[in-house]
DNA sequence: ATTTCAATTTAGAATAAGTATAAATCTATT
DNA sequence: AATAGATTTATACTTATTCTAAATTGAAAT
């Protein structure tokens, strides 16, 4: 289990993750990668995605969108997203340990983490709303 | 757009939601329609759960699951999921506005409101495990 | 170099959740 | 009773994703 196999998909895969900056869903990666040159089949694509997501290459995001998005960045973080015009960035501050704590008091569980979505407007569109 | 008008089916689909002690999914909600005598179009309860959800007396969770769940509870609420059985709890601590605040600053984003998705393991199974 | 065999890719079918459509039915008002 | 708007129904459609089975690839083993 600790061995990566990167075929030319894998690699042409990871590498559009890598370089985006907008944790683009699988159509978005299917796209770049047709941009780039590449003509490789929708499910490969999709294998591609979840086998960079099971060697922790990187990070499938379920920010409440129908479709999935994806992160080369696999450190704990969490995002925002603006109600506005969609954009998602991310949120690096921590999410308070204590907070976790009192949760698990309340609940009685063994708490292993957090998904968090903050839902906000951008800066961008808030100067533009102000016209 | 202050009126309400609870129909027939609109009526059951809530009592369903309101008696529920665990977030039902559409298909859960169908299933106990059928249980308790109803037989309503298929469109009809995802109608009447939207319509619900937008006059306010339902809550749709999106919990990064593949069906979305629905919530009598309206009141502002974070969700916890056991990773081992799937259950899904209400946690009612509040979030931090300091940690808010943070965000909004880290950001440059307006800060609306935030989704939280804990994830952790329940003390059934938790009880379980240790055998 | 050729054979072999598992891993991978491919094209396309299948699935799951939810939305759209158009006809039928209900319901309140004249 | 007639009208009209809202709602329900059955069914078709869409979107995102997974599954399947055949074809291809590529790294050993011969
Ligand atoms: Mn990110
Ligand atoms: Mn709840
Ligand atoms: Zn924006
Ligand atoms: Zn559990």
């Amino acid at each position: 289990m600790k061995t990566i196999n990167l075929t030319t998909q894998r690699q042409a895969v990871y590498d559009i993750v890598r370089d985006a900056a907008d944790h683009p869903t699988a159509a978005d990666v299917m796209n770049r990668l047709v941009e780039r040159g590449h003509s490789f089949a929708y499910g490969t694509v999709y294998n591609s995605l979840r086998y960079l997501t099971d060697k922790d290459m990187i990070r499938e995001l379920k920010l409440g969108e129908t479709a999935s998005r994806y992160d080369a960045r696999t450190d704990d973080h969490q995002h925002i997203v603006c109600e506005v015009c969609g954009k998602v960035d991310e949120v690096t501050t921590a999410i308070p340990e204590e907070w976790l704590a009192r949760v698990a008091e309340e609940t009685g569980y063994e708490v292993e983490g957090a998904h968090i979505v903050v839902e906000g407007v951008c800066a961008e569109c808030r100067s533009k709303r102000k016209k």
